[in-house]
DNA sequence: TGGTTTGGTTGACGCTGTCAACTGGCTCCT
DNA sequence: AGGAGCCAGTTGACAGCGTCAACCAAACCA
């Protein structure tokens, strides 16, 4: 009578989704092994059996959100055109952002805890940034400073762009009153940045 | 003769203090304020007579160094051409970011503990946005989707581009050898990314 | 069969933030 | 002058946290 749940057989598996949900719940901060372990209704060590600290626990929850966001970024409307692809790329990004502003808070949000030790992690964000640099790297771009070709200096520029975009709806869309879907005004600001956007990459015709 | 420090007449500007140096010290995850008592050589209750809390002494480091970026965009090199001054913010804006990176963690990849309860520190971190919208807001910009003009959306897209440049350099100085100066390649990824920026914002000519 | 591995348990330690009660000194009215 | 009251600091307690250590039972395999 002590404990009514059902003891998952794979408490490794449950405790991962226990953290999100705790994290859901009462943000990332209240996240513990112990608040875990009593939600599952074992022991506070048992955990500890699966994961080697609080970090490594939280890390695996960050590296979940990574894969989930580099299936969200492929699972994007094909096109054939590169910029429209480009675009479309965007779009998904802005798609998640908002769409589920927990794990992207967590990805893009959160100090990541020690990136040096948890590379299975820093793998899976790898993975999603070369998804762009990747796209962008096949691309005609506008030259710019007569200098030689830089995928990466660009993806680093458009993922910034999109990033504080990100930041700036999901400040905006808190800040309105609760109604789910994205707010009114995100449209045009959207419209704006990913316009500035073209200006830099797009050659002048 | 159990502590030969002399206590500080102005206790609550020395914890300030302290807790800055403890976060270069140890990361902002060890600041407690028991440790800031401890390092003054006070009762671990005593930082509570100016601190509500542990966030409130965080908040009051961050709102410092909003003040102290704030100040070092605002010294940047007096140029008569608006671009030109633009541009000038950005390297201000990089410099401090390269040369106070625990500064610059903290403003930007610490998850600013519970904004709504920190107005002085918000203050502060908008007066340093404001510096950059209203230099832009006073810009001749090239147009984009023939829609209004928006300097805030710009000045999140000059802010953004900046933020992620600085991200990836500072990654990039830290991997290198612990040489003192910016690395060498830093140069090249910051033309690229400022040179981007300016096709995206500079009427054509 | 018997030893080892796996996954769980309980118990303890020291750390943290925070509440509560106390104290000594300073200021400020009357 | 003298008491009221505040201010800044004190000690002491409490619960929650991560983590180490020891123990234990069932599964597995030689």
């Amino acid at each position: 009578m002590a404990n009514t749940d059902k003891r998952p057989p794979d408490l490794k598996e449950a405790c991962v989704r226990e953290a999100l949900v705790i994290i859901a719940d009462e943000g990332v901060e209240k996240l513990s092994l112990r608040e875990v372990s009593r939600r599952l209704g074992v022991s506070h060590q048992a955990p500890y059996k699966h994961f080697e600290s609080r970090d490594h626990i939280l890390a695996e929850v960050i590296a979940r959100a990574y894969e989930d966001f580099a299936r969200h970024l492929e699972a994007r409307p094909a096109v054939a055109d590169p910029f429209d692809d480009l675009e479309a790329m965007g779009r998904a990004y802005m798609d998640y952002a908002l769409g589920h502003p927990l794990q992207y808070r967590l990805m893009f949000g959160t100090p990541l805890p020690d990136p040096g030790r948890h590379p299975a992690m820093m793998e899976k964000a790898q993975y999603a940034f070369d998804l762009l640099r990747d796209r962008i790297a096949t691309m005609a771009l506008r030259p710019v400073n007569a200098g030689p070709a830089d995928p990466t200096g660009d993806a680093l520029f458009v993922w910034s762009c999109l990033h504080g975009l990100a930041g700036i709806l999901q400040v905006k869309k808190l800040s309105g009153p609760a109604g789910d879907g994205p707010r009114p005004e995100a449209a045009p600001i959207m419209r704006h940045v990913m316009g500035r956007l073209g200006l830099a990459l797009r050659p002048v015709t």
